[in-house]
RNA sequence: GGGCAGUUACCAAAGUGGCCAACUGGGGCUGACUGUAACUCAGCUGUCUUUCGACUUCGGAGGUUCGAAUCCUUCACUGCCCA
């Protein structure tokens, strides 16, 4: 993997970039469509490419090594060959998994035993065979396996946590450096910023993550429940510290606005569920604002899903119509919201990375800040 | 014409003297969702009120009772069966 630093905004600390894996170029600053198990969720690959022009996506390291399993993962050829998807591929660890299934596990110094969500089976996860899983999965990106601490932890508890994330990525660099991808293409591992809502930690982890010296570095253990003017400070003070040559990748935020501040402040990677979840629960983000779809005023709107929008569902359908879907649980209305609100997202961010070079980023974001929150 | 069963909120359907503005579904409305256990979850759904609470309801009318959706009388309507 390689990092081009193409221009650095001289108002803010937003950057545009390229970064080049085997797979393919991606454009900096990105949104990377959430796929957990091995599919954006109500998304074609055809709809991802060529309509909402997504670059790279997510899979995960847990839900892929529970179903399919690694044997068909590894028969396929990886995940790549498996699902079709022949671009960039960045798999989560499982760490995300430590936080949100904290009932199904216990932390050890070893790893983090898990009970399966499906059947309730016992696994162990490791930082170094969740490395291993990762080979086999053939991830362009892999992450480390950390602690997601969440966003209220006290600060004994978050020192502890990120003291484990940081002696299980040592685990993970040794066993990711003494072997190789098993499908002839390169495999890059991003360590993981940790240190929740205290300044200090979050000082700590950044200078220990940085010194490790690998191709890019990620921010978790954000939008997990703390403030969200907290988490922008987060993101400040570990940027100040986590290396300008290198991609920076804050994992699972967020919102339009999120990830707008997130860019002015050096992020150049970003995922996210939100365009896919909320969407599929009526909810469409848009460059005007957010709408709830199932709201009764739509029920006879029949303009366009969404004038100013790039996608083609935007202007193949209307409002009304899209309600009516929602109201009839149809499966295409998922579909709809899917595919016009990951175009979105990946437009905003195609924005953004177009006022960089062109030098005007921090008047477009202070134009477009107010109304990306707007109730429609 | 006779017999039996029934009529409860938007729909369906519990409740058979006070704990009933009334269980539960559905429908409807509103909200939540941030490295996806999520086509999920939560709240509201007689009227007024932010809450407390007040008021009006259980086919219609009348009655019994301290008190009725619940008991009695009667009327209306619906379904089934017999003629």
């Amino acid at each position: 993997m390689n990092f081009t630093l193409q221009h650095t905004d001289k108002q803010s600390n937003a950057r545009a970039g390229l970064i080049t894996t085997d797979h393919g170029v991606i454009e900096t600053p990105i949104f990377m469509p959430v796929g957990t198990v091995a599919s954006v969720k109500a998304v074609h690959f055809h709809e991802l490419k060529e309509d909402i022009k997504a670059q790279i996506i997510l899979g995960n390291t847990y839900h892929l090594y529970l179903r399919p399993g690694l044997t068909i993962l590894e028969q396929a050829g990886g995940l790549h060959k498996f699902n079709g998807w022949d671009r960039p591929i960045l798999t989560d660890s499982g760490g995300y998994q430590v936080f949100s299934l904290s009932g199904n596990r216990k932390l050890k110094e070893e790893g983090a035993h898990f009970r399966s969500h499906i059947d309730g089976s016992k696994h162990l996860f490791t930082p170094e065979n969740v490395v291993d899983i990762q080979r086999i999965i053939g991830a362009d990106i892999m992450m480390a396996f950390d602690e997601c601490t969440p966003g209220d932890a006290p600060y004994d508890y978050a020192k502890k946590s990120m003291e484990l994330t940081h002696r299980w990525l040592k685990r993970g660099l040794e066993r990711f450096d003494a072997t190789t991808g098993k499908y002839g293409y390169s495999q890059t591992f991003f360590p993981i910023v940790q240190g929740c809502v205290y300044p200090d930690l979050r000082k700590q982890s950044a200078e220990f993550i940085a010194s490790q010296g690998r191709e890019g570095n990620a921010i978790g253990g954000l939008a997990v429940g703390e403030p969200t003017e907290k988490m922008y400070e987060m993101i400040e003070i570990v940027n100040e510290i986590l290396p300008k040559d290198k991609p920076r990748y804050l994992m699972g935020v967020g919102t339009p606005q999120n990830i707008l501040e997130g860019i002015e402040r050096g992020v150049d990677m970003f995922d996210c569920v939100m365009p896919t979840r909320n969407g599929r629960n009526g909810m469409l983000f848009t460059s005007q604002g957010i709408m709830n779809m199932r709201n009764e005023k739509w029920k006879n709107d029949f303009t366009p899903l969404d004038e100013f929008g790039t996608s083609y569902v935007d202007q193949a359908y209307t409002k009304a119509y899209l309600r009516h879907l929602f109201i009839s649980q149809e499966l295409l209305a998922m579909q709809i919201a899917s595919i016009h609100n990951l175009a979105f997202y990946l437009w905003l961010v195609g924005q953004a990375r177009n006022h960089i070079i062109a030098g005007d980023f921090v008047a477009w974001k202070r134009e477009m800040m107010p109304r990306l929150g707007r109730r429609l």
